[in-house]
DNA sequence: AAGAGTATTGCAAGCGCTTTCATAGCCGCT
DNA sequence: AGCGGCTATGAAAGCGCTTGCAATACTCTT
């Protein structure tokens, strides 16, 4: 009893017009008359009818699918990021089409396949390192890669995000500016956590610190790596004063265990996070950390997107949008 | 200088079949002779060849798109089941897109539009109370959709999940048994939350207790209003023996100001959170929650579309998988 | 040995759009 | 009146697959 869903044809008749009229109606509504455009308006609204994307895609060669392929959703400090992207490319006619790569990249290749598949008019990567192999195939590939929350520095093709090493590096000297001596590094195990520890180390030494104390744990970061940091700080040679941690969460873990602990943060010992996740600024004391601005990063991708989709040239492949350190109680 | 992506013609020519033979032996492979088969394949390998999915959608009216829409991504208690969701649905050709409904509804409608217009396979409605005229849209048209984490009493099509009504009450009956007495609740304005609170009041006074203290808070859930509620509680008549939060972020959140306060918990204040999160067994003290087996969604999900898209029938629209109460240190 | 049944394959007609190219109408100028 | 330059539209050729139907070649049966 159900019609079928109404075809371009359909509206095209009702209105008296070619189907053509009416898809340049759907597509480049300045390309019809105001009279015409009404009437096809008219017809669209009384059959009801959805424009068959699949179709569009395949007779115009662009999908207007996006896929975006981060590490996980649980615990990702991605989320917010990625939250916004969805958001802002949903807004006009994109989908995304979400691939979880896992902690190592080991489905990466057979997502990418799939992205290509479906002929996705842009990937969308983020804090992924790429091997070798996997980089020179996106890069011999036409889609539009964009790498986000790193800057490498032989970019697949476009990349927003900011300097790894800049923000160790800031670190490293807002520590020493507050009277820091002896810091402790929890570094999660991926390049780019890898990255801004040993800016900060490096940086760090620079200054005339001495070398920092490291701990390596596994991605993805949780609040219960935290609480496992802290009681590592024991075995350490000499206890540090400040706390690096790779992500918030591990911040917040090492926080509420040195409060079961009866160690009075930031006194005794100073924390700092990574994310700027919602729960830095709610936590208690509120967690200093380094905030890096998703909702930037979207709009840039976005820009970006549309930059191509028009067949603009792109003024620079590589974006900056920066970080900022909070400082809040906890350091 | 690219050659343009091989199409299936030149793996069939290539490999001295017709392009039906391709296609077969890609959706179908037990349909074509061993032999061809392996012809096949070293012509696919040869060229590189990566089929069209919008092409095929086109022709076989079956996208292998699915819709997933959820409230948000940042702070959603739902990401674990997404996450599992994505990651089985992807396993067999699936792509999942993502679309973010936010705290209202708002854009709802539109991002149905969005998913048909795409010919999704299912769409799948993650903790969303669409309103009647929503929900019987969604009933006349043909994709299959999936109602998930809560079971409906009149389902839109399918659902998989449990019951919040049978939550409540068990907590009920779990808090009573441990001999706590006053119980405050501390419900997200959501259908779903309220539902778990409205049960548990019920079957708390049927076993002879007082009506609990209520408080609600925004959605989405987070730690920061934990902190708020744990203030609320000085403004109680009689203060609570024990916190039953909606959330396993707001019993966070709340446990901390506790600690921060010098109140003991469990022992002066009892707390409850709901989702089993990660954190809820990190948290010191680990915190007493409600397990939802996210991953069993999923199979269950993914077990729904492959009958579907085989054509059988359901045994049963109403996917029942339960729940467990967890209990940790914190009540 | 003929007929029936089964396993493989090819032909070709779409699936529902987009877009190139051509046409028609109209305006302002010379 | 004739012409160039617009603007608005239509005709129709695909886009790269899938699949119903038909044909072919075998394998069994009787």
């Amino acid at each position: 009893m159900n019609a079928r869903t109404p075809r371009l044809e359909e509206v095209a008749s009702l209105a008296g017009v070619s189907t053509a009229t009416v898809s340049r109606f759907l597509n480049n509504p300045a390309m019809v008359a105001q009279q015409t455009a009404q009437r096809v308006q008219t017809a669209i609204v009384e059959t009801g009818y959805l424009p068959n994307l699949n179709a569009g895609a395949l007779a115009s060669n662009r999908s207007r699918l996006i896929a975006a392929l981060v590490p996980d959703i649980a615990q990702s400090i991605f989320n917010d990021t990625m939250e916004a992207m969805i958001e802002q490319l949903s807004a006009d006619g994109n989908s995304v089409v979400m691939s979880l790569t896992g902690p190592d990249n080991r489905r990466l290749e057979a997502q990418i396949d799939a992205a290509l598949s479906r002929r996705v008019d842009a990937i969308i990567l983020t804090g992924i390192v790429s091997d070798v192999e996997t980089r020179k195939r996106l890069k011999s590939q036409s889609a539009t890669v964009i790498e986000t929350w790193g800057l490498p520095e032989d970019p697949i093709d476009v990349a927003v995000g900011f300097s790894h090493a800049a923000v160790g590096r800031e670190m490293a000297r807002f520590l020493h500016g507050r009277g820091y001596r002896r810091p402790h590094l929890v570094v999660p195990r991926s390049g780019r956590s890898q990255a801004r520890a040993s800016s900060f180390a490096e940086h760090w030494m620079a200054d005339g610190g001495e070398q920092p104390s490291i701990l390596e744990v596994n991605i993805p970061s949780h609040f219960g790596q935290g609480r496992l940091a802290f009681r590592g700080l024991a075995d350490l040679e000499n206890r540090p004063d400040v706390v690096v941690c790779g992500s918030d969460w591990i911040a917040q873990g090492l926080l509420v265990e040195a409060q079961a602990a009866g160690v009075r943060v930031p006194d005794q010992l100073a924390v700092t996070g990574f994310g700027n996740l919602r729960l830095a600024g709610d936590m208690r004391p509120t967690i200093t950390s380094v905030d890096i601005d998703g909702a930037r990063i979207a709009s840039e991708v976005h820009r970006i997107l549309r930059a191509r989709a028009a067949g603009e040239a792109l003024p620079s492949l590589l974006v900056d949008v920066g970080f900022r350190i909070i400082a809040r109680e906890s350091a």
